[in-house]
DNA sequence: TGTAATTCATAACTTACGTTAGATTATTAA
DNA sequence: TTAATAATCTAACGTAAGTTATGAATTACA
């Protein structure tokens, strides 16, 4: 069992897309295959992320544990499919995952792809570049399924507030935001008259002052200890290791 | 403007990770800035997908439209974002984008980005297996906003049972499915007791047949048709000219 | 084989959010 | 400036889905 029995793989494979050399590689990754219990984890949330598997035999998911007690499942994973791309690119697990009967999977080290990538540093930017869209997804969809309309709006801002501080957008704790609520209420999955609502609430708790395009948040922090903020996915830049191994490579 | 001033590349850039020869590879990628106006579309759902954006300014988005007239905005994109990989390994785009505001947008083609990858095929064919992996998360994102429970949970089934299709874990319209309805609803963000009174109500209209982890779908074209699914993210490989590419490359 | 623990179904009640509607304010165009 | 259009707010009312509870059916385990 190797990376080539994955769905795409295969498919590259039946194409005639892959060289021999290719082949070669994909199999000399071949690694002893873990026998997996029912509900046994393969890691947790803030672990170290160093590597990924392919499901082999089994069923498989990956969820967030969330403060009040609940969890969303992110994605179920069946065999052929690829557990913990999610991942490569940022040091820590956004989500945790395990097996959901007992099962076989193939674990690869993030190393091992490194090298299929023929250590080149632009393509490692756009897969890390593809990764972190996908994290704000999840984040997304974590939001949409488990908290209020009150907490999501809140999310939201306090991520758009992040993203925008990151590129120097925020001037005192204020920034341009040329968001209708329509739009933001088909963002978000609510209705619009529900946004308008929220943003009423969240300016009688002084969190939110907006007035059309114009936000202001007096207390950031406030709002992100209010949704349980992670930031990793925005603000974290490559792993240290990553960086390491590519200036070596240079 | 071009690739090196997206956010990942700055950074890949500022740690010191880029080879001369990777900063000169992407400053000759430099392509004529696109003066976009408000409202503005960059490309409708299902057009071929041939390009991707470096947003240099303004906001743009991208988003779903459903046949019930309404939309989900999936992302927002903000300048410094890329815009577009999400497509990249599919022949269509899975969604459509468009400017908020007015701005400047850089393309660059798909066939940029395959020099970036040294063509590599495996390189490609792990950030395909990641676009991939974010469809699906991007189609669940959709149903849980847009859609009832009732229409969220005959998306679900029918998406799993065309999965376990594509590696022949279908037999007469049924599957095995080591799921509780426990673990259903923390993947679909609903209650528990209304994932039984759902499954009762697919089971009334005939369409699921479920006994603990044995499900029948009678009729798998009415369930596919009643939600409206949408099989490329599941079923089509990698575009034909990928294929191509990749053969001329060996 | 029996007992405990899950899993599932259904009912009764509650609530967050959707819908419809009308008034107010801001923006755009003429 | 003025009309026309778009965006927002608030209220009143309806409904899909949450919550709590109970019993039945399965499965796990001793």
């Amino acid at each position: 069992m190797s990376l080539i029995d994955t769905e795409v793989m295969r498919g590259l494979n039946t194409q005639g897309a892959l060289s021999p050399e290719d082949k070669a590689l994909l199999l000399g990754l071949e690694l002893t295959p873990r026998y997996m219990s029912a509900g046994e984890v393969l890691w947790q949330e803030n672990e170290d992320a160093d590597l990924f598997c392919v499901v082999k035999e089994g069923w498989a998911y990956s969820c967030r544990n969330l403060k009040n007690g609940s969890k969303q499942v992110l994605q179920f994973y069946l065999p052929g499919d690829i557990i913990g791309i999610r991942d490569f690119g940022f040091t820590r697990r956004l989500a945790s995952a395990a097996m959901i009967n007992k099962g076989v999977v193939c674990p690869f080290s993030y190393q091992q792809l490194f090298e299929l990538f023929g250590r080149s540093s632009l393509a490692v930017g756009i897969v890390a570049t593809a990764t972190r869209q996908q994290a704000q997804l999840s984040e997304r969809l974590i939001y949409l399924g488990k908290y209020s309309a009150y907490e999501q709006l809140a999310h939201f801002l306090y991520e758009i507030y992040l993203r925008l501080k990151r590129i120097n957008a925020v001037e005192d704790n204020s920034f341009f935001m040329p968001l209708t609520q329509e739009l933001i209420s088909d963002a978000l999955g609510m209705s619009p008259v529900h946004v308008s609502r929220t943003f009423s609430m969240l300016r009688e708790e002084g969190l939110v002052i907006r007035n059309r395009q114009h936000v202001k948040l007096p207390d950031p922090e406030a709002l992100a200890q209010l949704v349980d903020f992670n930031d990793s996915y925005i603000d974290e830049f490559l792993p240290p290791s990553f960086s390491e191994i590519l200036k070596t490579a240079l």
